[in-house]
RNA sequence: GGGGCCGUAGUCUAGCUUGGUAUGAUGCUAGCCUGGGGUGCUAGAGGUCGCCGGUUCAAGUCCGGCCGGCCCCA
């Protein structure tokens, strides 16, 4: 009869029905009034603030400083680059009235803030001793969602940050780029255990308004693409309309050279896919909110005494040790309530403490990832629970690059390449280059190319479409 | 972009065809019983039937519009 607390979709029979249970069951967000916008609840935020204070720190320490940026853009602003203007304006959501008085100048809510942060640039750079400006801004983007809304992975409005650098040179510009998309990486799969590949996107794909833009792309296990976040090179394409310059050493006024990147809370929609399964979250240990749950199972009130004093010891053992442990003394549940409930959040592991555990001057310890139960004996507590926690970390990070391997394939025939392509793969084929082949693709099978990977293998089989020869190997996939 | 489905208590739901002030479960509160994988009993509280308008003596039910959500296909 209860079992409709607990999820009633299963993962590999109705993927997207799943996916938006766990998100509501596990009190991750919840619906807001406006269609497209989702509540980030204290349980998904705080995922959200594992995931920035590592990315966080990364960025200082690599000389990157926060800011704050407003979130309302004028239109005379927000158009003076014309490609990255075109390219957004469907979607911009713009604020007309201030009361009753309609503006002049009407506001748009923050798509990206290029053109904002750029023109505040202008101002504050003069010489090549400003340089390199390096920073970032968390907050929010706004970008209007027609349909098929999903929460985390396409909302009208999402968390996420934004970093916009400035550089006297290109090569330096370039360099930054590529810094930030590797440690992009290394927070995915070292946070998320999430393995990308990375590397460019087409033309056709790439920012408007970047010289190039360069990507992670995951694999979610219905086999479509999952963009994990972008670093794009602007080369000077802003920094000319934004009259970002600096007069360099040899008293020469130049334009600067510009980057900028983001990755938003989508990381969090990767996370559920990826590792979830049919009871619920499956939480990597770096992100869980509550990586160790204690359930004290009593029957008298003696018993309950001194299994909430074990268990409070225990608490602190591990709280000494920085590992992040709770107690559920929630009385009104009982031990199986609760087994079930936290197994839905995810939380790696379970320690469950009894009077026969008493006894035995033992626990019993249970993963979340494979449900194995062991005893710990109370002398290894610290030891043994964090060498545990280590091996679900990585145990999820192995698993999932399974995952991206058995659907990854090479494909040269494109025959094969549709019939594959249902299965629900990356497709590694190879492409002349051209963007009328990628456009024919996009129109005959509903794949485009997700990223052109950095270490793909120089290849001089035939283009799949043309036939033509091949400039690279693309990854081609149905996407998010 | 195209198509289908849905909205009644915190949650799930009956009622809608054939109009007469809403059914059951679960959850919640109190007390007892229980407790190692979603306990049981008793009592109680809980409702703008998504919103706006129309038809009617009377609308959860019929009609129109809007808002929100879900699923499938490109």
């Amino acid at each position: 009869m209860s079992k409709e607390i607990g999820i009633t979709a299963k993962k590999n029979e109705n993927f997207s029905e799943w996916y938006t249970q766990v998100v509501i069951k596990a009190e991750l967000a919840d619906y807001a009034p406006v269609k497209g916008l989702i509540v980030l609840r204290p349980y998904g935020y705080s995922i959200w603030e594992s995931l920035k204070n590592s990315l966080d720190e990364k960025l200082k320490n690599t000389g990157h400083q926060n800011g704050f940026l407003p979130i309302l853009i004028p239109e005379s602003l927000l158009s003076k680059e014309s490609k990255h203007f075109a390219g957004f304006n469907p979607e911009v959501f713009w604020v007309t009235h201030s009361g009753n008085s309609e503006l002049g100048d009407k506001l748009a809510l923050r798509p990206t803030s290029e053109t904002l942060a750029y023109s505040m640039y202008s101002k504050w750079i003069k010489s090549w001793r400003d340089l390199p400006l390096k920073i970032n801004f968390w907050n929010t983007a706004l970008r209007a969602e027609i349909k098929a809304t999903k929460p985390f992975l396409r909302t009208s409005e999402f968390l996420w940050q934004e970093g916009h650098t400035v550089h006297a040179t290109k090569e330096e510009a370039e360099q930054e780029v590529m810094l930030i998309l590797e440690i992009y990486k290394k927070t995915v799969e070292e946070e998320l255990a999430i393995p990308v590949i990375t590397g460019k996107k087409t033309e056709k794909e790439k920012f408007v308004g970047a010289v190039y833009t360069t990507t992670m792309e995951a694999i979610m296990p219905d086999g479509k693409a999952l963009q994990m976040g972008t670093s794009h090179f602007l080369g000077q394409n802003f920094s000319k309309p934004f009259d970002v310059k600096f007069l360099d050493k040899e008293n020469v006024e130049k334009f600067a050279w510009q980057t900028s990147w983001g990755v938003s809370w989508r990381l969090i929609g990767a996370l559920i896919m990826v590792h979830g399964d049919d009871k619920g979250l499956v939480l990597p240990p770096r992100v869980a909110p509550i990586q160790v749950v204690i359930v004290p199972i009593y029957y008298s009130e003696s018993d309950k005494e001194q299994v909430i004093k074990k268990s409070k010891e225990i608490e602190d053992t591990l709280s000494k040790k920085k590992i992040r442990v709770h107690i559920d003394t929630r009385d009104e549940f009982t031990p199986g309530y609760k087994f079930h409930d936290w197994e839905m959040k995810g939380v790696p592991l379970r320690i469950e403490i009894g009077p026969k555990d008493l006894a035995k001057d033992k626990m019993v310890l249970v993963r979340r990832d494979s449900q194995k139960k062991t005893d710990l004996s109370f002398d290894n507590i610290e030891i043994g629970i964090e060498s545990m926690l280590n091996e679900i970390q990585q145990s999820l990070f192995e698993k999932a690059k399974n995952l991206l391997a058995e659907k990854t394939k090479d494909v040269l025939d494109f025959e094969k390449f549709k019939s594959e392509l249902e299965k629900g793969l990356f497709l590694n084929s190879p492409w002349c280059g051209d963007q009328k082949c990628e456009e024919k693709i996009e129109e005959t099978t509903g794949a485009d190319i997700r990223v052109l990977p950095f270490d793909s293998k120089k290849s001089d089989a035939p283009c799949i479409i043309c036939k033509k020869p091949s400039k690279e190997m693309a990854i081609f996939g149905r996407g998010y």
